[in-house]
RNA sequence: GGGCGAGUGGCGGAAUGGUAUACGCGGCAGACUCAAAAUCUGCUAUCAGCAAUGGUGUAAGGGUUCAAGUCCCUUCUCGCCCACCA
């Protein structure tokens, strides 16, 4: 018998994919499915157990659509722009263009390695100028559209980065790539107007299917809060704004507390009190976020000055305190030490009024009230913030702005894109906040596109989270040179009917990918979302996956997109953790290689089985390496209990030919006989039918439920009743067909080998999912499970076509050992449930 | 402090309110072998018992129900995210 040889039936598969390349049919008759998975950055250390987890997630679904009749596209690319390549070319002498096309290289050889079925036609690069020239057009979209503006402002900076950051980059005070502190830095700055969008994503929230644990951390993320904003004059010509989200506490303000660094202190400050704010501002102007949000103490000093209560005309003093920050509301609050906990504890430690006793009116009167003494107004506050999009870098996209001293931020016109990288020797970033970019003077130094004067690009460049913001749609139309994407196949894709795509524009070739002015798409479309499902990390939430909404949202008002939400349905996958429970990480040494793992023999299929079977898709789960060890032998069982089958057919086709008979006639095989193998016995689930009926159930429903663990167990279990039998090839074959999503490459060997000559497709690819007749579930014997007081007590076969409530009721009160528990007490109620071939004797 | 989620064998985990621990790992015993590995077979929650069998058992306590791992309340523990957000 031939031994199972995962590394030869899988070079052989591989290469036939490579031959035969799985590629999704633009415009296709069937029904399209778009599986999305998070493209990778790819780094020099190759592939880790995270990509694995989710790209044969990604593949399982790709091929089990495949098999349920779906135009597919399970696209892949490379998110190539980025720190680590910079820092590694700098490091090697090496261009981050060379070092990027070793490592896409090297990665895609390992997908292919996985055997994930993408659609390698497909691949992207947003590092490629013919894929940046359009993040730049888009970025253009923005600018046009008001929604990209520079300020001077304070921003999170990296000083060992070199460069800034958005508010969703920094945790815990820290950068969450390289953990260094973040200080602030006054600087000039490319923002997006996300906060614009605030609202939309999170009323878009309710269009698409996201678990819960997403949408929440989004709109906590968001963090709407709806208030009042009221005013506080100091005298006739000063007043201050707070923000409250209690204004019915207004009758127990008794303070006000001001940001050390609002604009006003300076102005209200009395001269007595001058000396002790300023070194209090100075002091707190010094600290780190860090610093300032450890200190556990509430410190703050007061200005000397006094604002007037609006209802009461009393005199409240103005403090300022670093528990108010100037990054929220108005960076000035009313006090309410009555109810509001921080305030208290200010009041309590620097002496200030607490009101003991005041009526409360409703939030909704109270807000009345102020505004007819028209010193307030109802209003909504967010937690998110602007999004800060300029990098001081040069591995990203540079930003497509000229600055002319005469017309002053031009747009690069729409024919000069892209805006490419130069080639240069030097990429290290600067300490003064200039990218390095800005001292390249010939590339720097051009003629403005309006008036044709000496003028100087933009030498920012973009984070590396605008080329990943809308990747989903360039894989729609990768190769397109005149649009981001053809709206017809924006359309096909996106799955709204061609119906919606304005006529002028559904061509490619007299369109420049659709303009502000001619929205392409009308608006109102049905949300199908544009992808069907899309899989990735939970760390993705805040960032990448709200920022690709926003500019998907923005893309629809511009009538660039039909759909409103870019993903219909979102999932996040749990995270691998190393067997002894920590997180796998290069310091500790404990990362897991996927291609050593199928290199030490298993092979990807018994990897990819073990990925599956670990745990529930989402849930964070440790490595047990002997895991795969259990798959390798499931799989090596699966292809030994079908070379016999096939062994045996062989040998009877053999037969055949020497006596001169017709070779291997399907009825010829020796198989399927008496279903039970003499010597082993029935199987407690049955005969053959019964077996692939139920397994062909189990896994469908399974993965339809996205509960891969459940559906390699089931896959299992059909083995262990298979291998108590005598199966035959037809029904091995269907059970080939099972296990190909899940381990593709020897599903498909032995499938083509099972097959031969069957009347039926000889290559498992053009196969469909098997079907199983309802009646073969059904038992003509019954287990019936008899109940006392809710405990089993006993159980009893019983025919199927007996069961009924009257039927099971006398068999329960007639069973000797429900009758010793019975005893002497009486009965008080039987509860009989025939379709749960249950009953319960209560006594 | 806020939001979300989870606590089931030695381990990963299974269980539409209805037989708790499927499936796998690990372990033990047996078969095969000169021997080992591999493979195959059986056992493997816990207590009592030679056994049949019985008692207990899904973090702890309470509740709803004929029936609770599952639903409700309280408490504890752990994980993730956010955090002086007014």
């Amino acid at each position: 018998m031939e031994k199972y040889n995962p590394k030869a039936v899988e070079q052989k598969w591989q290469q036939y994919w490579l031959d035969h390349p799985y590629l999704a049919e633009d415009f296709g008759k069937k029904p399209k499915f778009v599986m999305l998975t998070e493209f990778p950055y790819p780094s020099g250390d190759g592939l880790h157990l995270g990509h694995t987890r989710e790209y044969t997630y990604g593949d399982i679904i790709a091929r089990y659509k495949r098999l349920r009749g779906y135009n597919v596209l399970y696209p892949m690319g490379f998110d190539a722009f980025g720190l680590p390549t910079e820092n590694f070319a700098i490091k090697n002498k090496i261009a981050p263009q060379v070092a990027t096309a070793r490592n896409i290289a090297n990665f895609t050889k390992q997908f292919q390695q996985l055997g994930w079925s993408f659609d390698y036609s497909r691949l992207i690069n947003t590092t490629d100028p013919s894929y940046y020239k359009w993040t730049q057009w888009l970025f253009l979209q923005f600018f046009k559209a008001g929604l990209a503006y520079q300020a001077e402002i304070a921003i999170n900076w990296c000083p060992r980065c070199k460069t800034g950051l958005a508010n969703e980059e920094v945790q815990n005070g820290r950068h969450e790539r390289c953990d260094t502190l973040v200080e602030k830095k006054n600087l000039k700055q490319w923002m997006l107007k996300i906060t614009q969008y605030a609202d939309r994503l999170i009323e878009g929230l309710k269009e698409v299917d996201f678990p819960s644990r997403i949408a929440d951390q989004q709109i906590n993320w968001i963090g709407k809060s709806t208030g009042a904003e009221l005013e506080f004059a100091v005298d006739e010509s000063t007043k201050i704004k707070v923000f409250t989200t209690r204004p019915d506490t207004l009758a127990g303000a008794t303070f006000l507390v001001l940001a050390p660094e609002h604009p006003l202190v300076e102005q209200i400050t009395t001269k007595d009190a001058l000396p002790e704010v300023n070194s209090y501002r100075k002091m707190v102007a010094s600290l780190s976020e860090v610093d300032r949000a450890e200190q556990k103490e509430k410190t703050g000093v007061f200005t000397g000055a006094y604002a007037i209560h609006p209802v009461s005309g009393e005199r409240l003093p103005i403090w300022i305190a670093d528990y108010v920050l100037m990054g929220y509301g108005e960076g000035a609050i009313m006090a309410v030490p009555t109810y509001d906990e921080r305030d208290r504890e200010f009041a309590e430690k620097y002496n200030l009024p607490i009101v003991a006793d005041f009526a409360l009116p409703t939030i909704g009167e109270a807000i009345k009230q102020i505004e007819q003494a028209g010193f307030g107004k109802p209003k909504v506050n967010f937690k998110l913030r602007d999004w800060i999009f300029s990098r001081q870098h040069y591995w990203g996209e540079p930003i497509p702005i000229i600055h002319c001293p005469d017309c002053g931020v031009v747009p690069v016109p729409e024919a000069d894109l892209p805006v490419e990288l130069p080639k240069v020797d030097h990429y290290e970033p600067t300490d003064t906040g200039e990218s390095p970019l800005a001292a390249i003077t010939g590339w720097v130094n051009v003629k403005c596109p309006n008036c044709g004067k000496d003028a100087k690009r933009e030498t920012d460049t973009m984070p590396n989270w605008a080329g990943s913001s809308w990747y989903y749609l360039r894989y729609f139309d990768p190769r397109n040179d005149k649009a981001f994407a053809a709206p017809d196949k924006l359309a096909y894709w996106s799955g709204v009917g061609a119906g919606k795509v304005s006529e002028q524009k559904t061509g490619s070739e007299d369109n420049k990918g659709g303009s502000v002015e001619e929205p392409v798409f009308a608006s109102g479309a049905k949300n199908t979302g544009a992808v069907d499902l899309y899989l990735g990390g939970m760390e993705h939430t805040t960032l990448h996956l709200l920022y690709s909404r926003f500019w998907h949202e923005f893309f629809y008002d511009q009538g660039l997109v039909p759909t409103p939400e870019p993903y219909a349905a979102r999932r996040g996958q749990g995270i691998i953790l190393a067997a002894d429970g920590r997180k796998m990480s290069k310091s500790l040494g404990n990362v897991i290689n996927p291609s050593s793992v199928i290199e030490d023999g298993y092979g990807a299929d018994a990897l990819r089985l073990a990925i599956a079977f670990l745990a529930p898709y989402d849930q964070t789960t440790p490595w047990n390496p002997e895991g795969v060890a259990g798959t390798y032998r499931f799989l090596v069982r699966f292809w030994n209990l079908c070379q016999g089958v096939i062994e045996r057919a062989e040998s009877v086709a053999r037969r055949g030919i020497t006596e001169g008979g017709s070779p291997s006639a399907r009825g010829d095989f020796p198989v399927a006989t008496g279903e039970i193998d003499p010597v082993r016995g029935e199987p407690p689930c049955g005969g053959m039918r019964k077996v692939r009926a139920k397994t062909i159930k189990k896994v469908q429903d399974n993965l339809e439920a996205m509960q891969y663990n459940t559906a390699v167990a089931a896959l299992m279990e059909g083995l262990n009743s298979l291998a108590k039998l005598t199966p035959d090839a037809d029904t091995l074959a269907d059970f080939c067909i099972l296990l190909s999503p899940f381990a593709p490459h020897i599903a498909n060997e032995l499938y083509s080998q099972l097959v031969a000559d069957a009347p039926r497709p000889q290559n498992l690819d053009d196969a469909v999912f098997p079907t199983y007749d309802e009646k073969d579930l059904l038992e003509d014997e019954v287990e019936v499970v008899i109940q006392v007081n809710g405990k089993l007590r006993s159980k009893i076969k019983v025919p199927a076509d007996k069961i009924d409530e009257v039927y099971l009721n006398s068999i329960a009160h007639s069973d000797a050992k429900v009758k010793s528990f019975i005893g002497s007490t009486p009965v008080k109620k039987t509860v009989v449930l025939p379709e749960r071939r249950l009953v319960n004797v209560v006594i």
